[in-house]
DNA sequence: CGGTCACGAGACGCCCCGTCTTGTCATCCT
DNA sequence: AGGATGACAAGACGGGGCGTCTCGTGACCG
């Protein structure tokens, strides 16, 4: 839960910063923040990211709104905690503890098969609208921006640094390579052409991705 | 001028689309337009996207608000057409008729060296703030993503696609390489380190950057 | 010299913002 | 048991920006 709000306060009733109430987390109903988060959800698929109200998912939810704005600051802040509650419901059913890289000893194709999945969830509807527009609003909105990377992206890329690191091992990789620039050669391009419309998306292309950055742009001998 | 209207009409009065009035641009007042492009970059340096209105555009540029809904459909559109102004006009008073990646025959310094320059272009407040505006609007906001594709970012992309054909024709890259994928695997991963924050942008950085797309990540030999 | 039309100014209804008020209900403490 | 607490649904409220509209003005046109 990532707004939760500090559950202390100072007991100095007068200071600068006006004190706010403090909503007690114990006390709070799950029932109305699981119906915030479907209806978060759903208007976003339905009307679109800048479509999409507080008080649009107030109503949808069932639910006053000052019980959203008792949780979260903002309506990004509730679909980011939303998107984050569906990715871990859908990896829980999925029966993924947690993810990992394959490591079959062939590098590139554990590569390529993993950047196949991402195409694929990449180009997934329930998926593609929620993260663009919590994408978009992170580039303006800069804790959003900041939560969005820690919580949703860096996972990810820890999990190719750790490939990667092993790769390093077996001597499957140079050893003087930084593993957390080196993912860029291949994630980055792919996560530009998803955003910004740069270019088509496909299992070719990824697989041109990891063989050009393995085996470099420059001749060989 | 990107958002011109049209200048032609069907001559049917009873069409479905309600026949907007189109106006005249022959007529349009050069120095309005001036003076809303430079409110709108002023009012985004100082209150921010989120916080710069159509309204505020008009009232700081002493202009109607019609005349804003007149020749575009939105503040991101304004904005748009602002910035790249602003970008013909540096560019001219630079004295660049048109920009060239150079070519001294060392394919990865001059790649380097130009990267050096966009590093020190990310970081310029007055091009990051514009700049990230519009590419999380583009996000989100789809017709103005591809005409922010189309007339900022393909037109540098597209000079390294030249500089790197050159390079194939000399030996310096390997000619069964896409240029127009090999590029992004310097571009993007800077692109996504600014836009979303993923790690510092440095000189160091890029360098690292052409060096590892160069010359693979796997072992030569 | 009359017609056209972009212009500055600003009024208008609309919607959403974020806060505040009211009454209900579950939980916890005494 | 009974009283206090505090989250809850519902919605009223002022504020402000939205996009459209109506004015009166002035520049250019035939």
């Amino acid at each position: 839960m990532a707004h939760t709000p500090r559950p202390a306060a100072k007991p100095t009733p007068a200071k600068p910063t006006p004190a706010k109430p403090t909503p007690d987390s114990t006390r709070r109903s799950e029932k109305s923040r699981r119906a915030i988060f479907d209806a978060a959800l759903a208007l976003v698929g339905e009307v679109g990211y800048p479509k999409t109200t507080v008080e649009g998912i107030a109503a949808r939810a069932g639910v006053g709104k000052q019980t959203i704005y008792r949780w979260w600051p903002s309506k990004a802040a509730v679909l980011l905690d939303a998107f984050m509650d569906l990715g871990e419901r859908t990896a829980r059913e999925a029966g993924h503890e947690s993810y990992d890289i394959p490591d079959t000893g062939d590098l590139a194709a554990d590569l390529k098969q993993v950047l196949r999945a991402t195409v694929d969830e990449l180009l997934d509807p329930r998926f593609e609208i929620p993260a663009r527009a919590l994408a978009a609003e992170g580039l303006v909105n800069e804790p959003l921006g900041a939560e969005f990377v820690a919580g949703l992206l860096e996972p990810q890329l820890q999990l190719y640094v750790k490939r990667l690191r092993s790769a390093q091992d077996k001597g499957d990789l140079r050893p003087d390579i930084d593993p957390r620039i080196a993912l860029e050669l291949f994630v980055s391009p792919l996560a530009q052409r998803w955003l910004q419309h740069t270019g088509p998306i496909s299992y070719a292309y990824t697989d041109t991705l990891v063989d050009y950055a393995l085996y470099g742009l420059a001749p060989r001998g």
